[in-house]
DNA sequence: GAGTTTGAAACT
DNA sequence: CAGTTTCAAACTC
């Protein structure tokens, strides 16, 4: 009798909770002979919460498909798959309404439909922890989320197994010991993603142990990832994902499934994320209000949307290799569509960041400082412009980088590193030999092709870029690819511990559309900074062999370079000379006989006449900027290749959409170099300047900007002019709190 | 494509 | 910190 479909299908259908629950075994039985569970499952939601059932139904399904596509065929990855998703059930049963077992076995049984016998397991038990748990969940639900999804998980992991009835038996001993394992894991959770904002996959991974049964724990979670790795969606399983669930669950009982859904469907808003972060933060006790419970549609949806933008973000990383992409990540993860070279901090999925995102040595932006700057960074920045909470960025200092975000920034940057060379190569000039390669979405690859540096070393273009080695790469024993990220972070450090600023940008410029239009906003522009100066012999610094040339600044007095004649604006030592000027711009001009630059020069000739003042232009000049003499500076006839340079050579980079974003977050952590370059005070005026002066910084039409000088240079009274408006120019640059933005009249005078 | 030149990075 | 060596890109042929 039991055993007919019939009898299961009313015992479903009853409103009230089949009368077994006591009896587990039977229950289990009656679940097992009968393969109806799927049939069970369906009808059996109705029977608890009428209004979330449907929701559940819908929303378990589409999560598990998705795994299941994922994960091959191994029982134990779905099953690792299942408990996740389970696990968010519980919660969100309990978030709701703390309430009832009946619920559980309904879910359970739901999900049988695609894990028949897992799911007939998992009745019985539900059913038993169920009652048990059920009380002790109304009393935490503020503070007990975390317990009743372990709960939850320790039952998934029981359907695990096959031979369920002697596990079940076991598993209050198992759910006792995670209760009682509780209390620390609950302190443990909160540290996990409030750091990294979930993103690092060791929280995760103490999250999921919570749920997992032991000794599986540590493999389910690898199946996981693995499965995970093996589709588009994997930032969903993965370890942000964990924290992700347990968190949000909690608050947003609807959040991640509609996530998971929308997640296949691809559908996100932008305004999820921020939400997002918002739900991370929240403490559990909102968990309480009658909002969060509240199912609202909207508020799912919304907050749906918001876990999936999250996740998008993680993903974003994860963009490069997967190729999936979400909808809302696109935005900010330009690379995500093909990136031959991947970013070093990338891979957050496989490699826990040991040191805060931030950390990255690449502070700098520069490419490498954006590979290493953590998409959450990225993120945050995002949401940010939603969400003020910047201060709740985990930025410690660490450093360690995420990629996807550093794609997007080393394009700037590889762009902007090219554009002397490349603008002009495109023009037709024969000489470069080398194209770095742009795929033009922003990412950028460095075609190394070192031999005995393993592209471990600065001399690796890739590595000092940020990014993976990729195929473009003819390098030889190439370490600096994701199987060795650990060896490429390490080295990374290594490198920056020797020295801060290895992987800072040689020059960093901005390539915010708009503003060498002459919108000279807030936004600052100018950008284009000379990490330090060159030391140029031969090459008159009028090859790229010169890096300031390469990079299409002038040189500064930094620079230690012999008979600079460097077009972009030439170190003529502290002491201006009006005199030199036109020599100057005569020598430039000779120089340009035998250069390239000499179409750079013209384009920029054009832009002068249209663009700045003459002052403003030398101002604009990179290195110029900070302690070249006005005078010296090259007539504007001579050249303005910087400003000019970029524009003509590439508008299509300024006009980048993206270029916001970018420039946003170099902007950001470009902060951290001024810092360096000119003490904090300096950075401070910096922050505050976005005055009057700005004019100054506005600048050049390029962008580009002048380097700092270096830390121990003195700086002359004249170096100290142009530090000031360096500084003024830097400060123009958003932050990431925003509180850049902020015009501060006091920056003005240096000290 | 091979060889040379160059200057940064790395090393001492 | 300075000098030397190593390295890979830039450049030339």
């Amino acid at each position: 009798m039991q055993d007919s479909p019939v009898f299961n299908f009313i015992n479903n259908l009853s409103p009230i909770p089949p009368p077994k629950p006591s009896d587990r075994a039977h229950n289990v039985q009656l679940f097992k002979s009968s393969d109806l569970a799927p049939v069970s499952s369906i009808f059996a939601s109705p029977h608890v919460n009428l209004a979330k059932e449907p929701k559940i139904l819908i929303r378990d399904e589409s999560v598990q498909l998705p795994q299941e596509l994922h994960s091959p065929s191994s029982v134990r990855t779905r099953a690792t798959s299942s408990i996740t998703f389970r696990m968010i059930r519980c919660k969100d049963i309990v978030s709701e309404n703390c309430n009832t077992t009946t619920c559980r076995l309904n879910e359970a049984s739901i999900d049988s439909s695609d894990h028949t016998s897992s799911s007939e397991n998992q009745l019985p038990q539900s059913i038993q922890n169920g009652a048990g748990s059920v009380e002790g969940d109304r009393d935490q639900c503020a503070d007990g989320k975390t317990n009743i999804s372990q709960e939850c998980t320790d039952l998934e992991g029981m359907n695990l197994d096959e031979s369920v009835p002697d596990k079940m038996d076991q598993s209050h001993s198992v759910v006792d010991l995670h209760e009682n394992q509780l209390s620390e894991q609950n302190k443990d959770e909160p540290a996990a993603y409030n750091g990294d904002h979930m993103i690092t996959n060791q929280p995760s991974s103490n999250m999921l142990k919570l749920g997992l049964p032991f000794g599986t724990e540590t493999q389910s979670l690898n199946d996981t990832q693995k499965a995970d790795n093996s589709y588009s969606g994997k930032p969903l399983l993965n370890a942000e994902s964990s924290g992700y669930y347990i968190q949000n669950s909690g608050h947003e009982p609807h959040l991640y499934w509609t996530c998971a859904v929308e997640g296949a469907a691809v559908a996100c808003t932008p305004q999820a994320l921020p939400g997002a972060l918002q739900s991370q933060l929240m403490p559990c006790n909102k968990l309480n209000e009658p909002k969060d419970y509240m199912p609202a549609e909207q508020n799912a949806s919304s907050q749906h949307l918001r876990g999936t933008r999250r996740r998008s973000l993680f993903n974003e990383k994860a963009g490069a290799g997967n190729k999936v992409v979400d909808k809302a990540s696109v935005r900010h993860s330009v690379n995500s569509t093909t990136p031959k070279c991947k970013t070093i901090s990338g891979d957050i999925n496989s490699k826990p960041l040991r040191t805060p995102p931030c950390a990255l040595p690449g502070i700098g932006l520069h490419l490498n400082a954006l590979a290493a700057i953590p998409k959450e960074k990225i993120v945050s920045r995002d949401i940010q412009s939603t969400i003020s909470e910047s201060s709740n960025l985990p930025c410690p200092a660490g450093s360690s980088p995420p990629p996807s975000e550093q794609n997007v920034i080393n394009d700037d940057f590889a762009q902007t590193t090219d554009i002397v060379s490349a603008e002009p190569s495109s023009q037709g000039s024969p000489k470069k030999k080398r194209h770095k390669f742009d795929n033009g979405d922003g990412t950028s690859c460095k075609r190394c092709s070192c031999k005995k540096s393993k592209c471990l070393k600065l001399y690796c273009e890739c590595f000092a870029a940020g990014v993976y080695c990729s195929e473009p790469c003819t390098c030889q024993g190439c370490l600096n690819n994701e199987s060795n990220m650990d060896t490429v972070l390490s080295t990374r450090q290594q490198i920056e511990s020797r020295n801060p600023l290895a992987f800072a940008p040689k020059v960093i410029h901005t390539s915010e559309p708009g503003l060498e239009l002459g919108d000279f906003n807030n936004k600052t522009p100018a950008s284009a900074r000379h990490k330090r100066g060159c030391n140029c012999k031969k090459s008159s610094c009028l090859k790229k062999y010169c890096e300031c040339f390469q990079g299409g600044v002038g040189c500064s007095i930094s620079c230690r370079c012999e008979s600079c004649k460097n077009a972009f604006g030439r170190r003529e030592g502290v002491a201006p000379s009006s005199i030199e000027e036109p020599k100057h711009a005569s020598e430039e001009n000779n120089a340009c006989v035998k250069e390239e630059k000499c179409e750079i020069d013209k384009q920029l000739v054009i832009y002068q006449a249209t663009d700045l003042a003459p002052a403003e232009n030398l101002l604009s000049t990179p290195l110029m900027m900070e302690c070249r003499p006005l005078a010296s500076l090259p007539p504007p006839s001579s050249k303005k290749p910087r400003s000019s340079m970029k524009l003509t050579g590439n508008p299509s980079r300024l006009a980048n959409s993206q270029a916001p974003l970018k420039t946003d977050i170099l902007l950001a952590q470009f902060g951290n170099y001024t810092e360096m370059f000119l003490g904090d005070s300096t950075s401070d005026s910096l922050k505050g300047n976005s005055s009057p002066q700005t004019s100054v910084k506005v600048v050049s039409p390029n962008k580009k900007r002048v380097s700092p000088p270096r830390m121990g240079t003195g700086l002359s009274p004249i170096c100290k002019s142009g530090r000031k408006l360096i500084l003024k120019s830097i400060p123009s640059f958003p932050s990431l709190g925003g509180d850049l933005n902020n015009e501060d009249p006091k920056s003005s005078p240096a000290p």
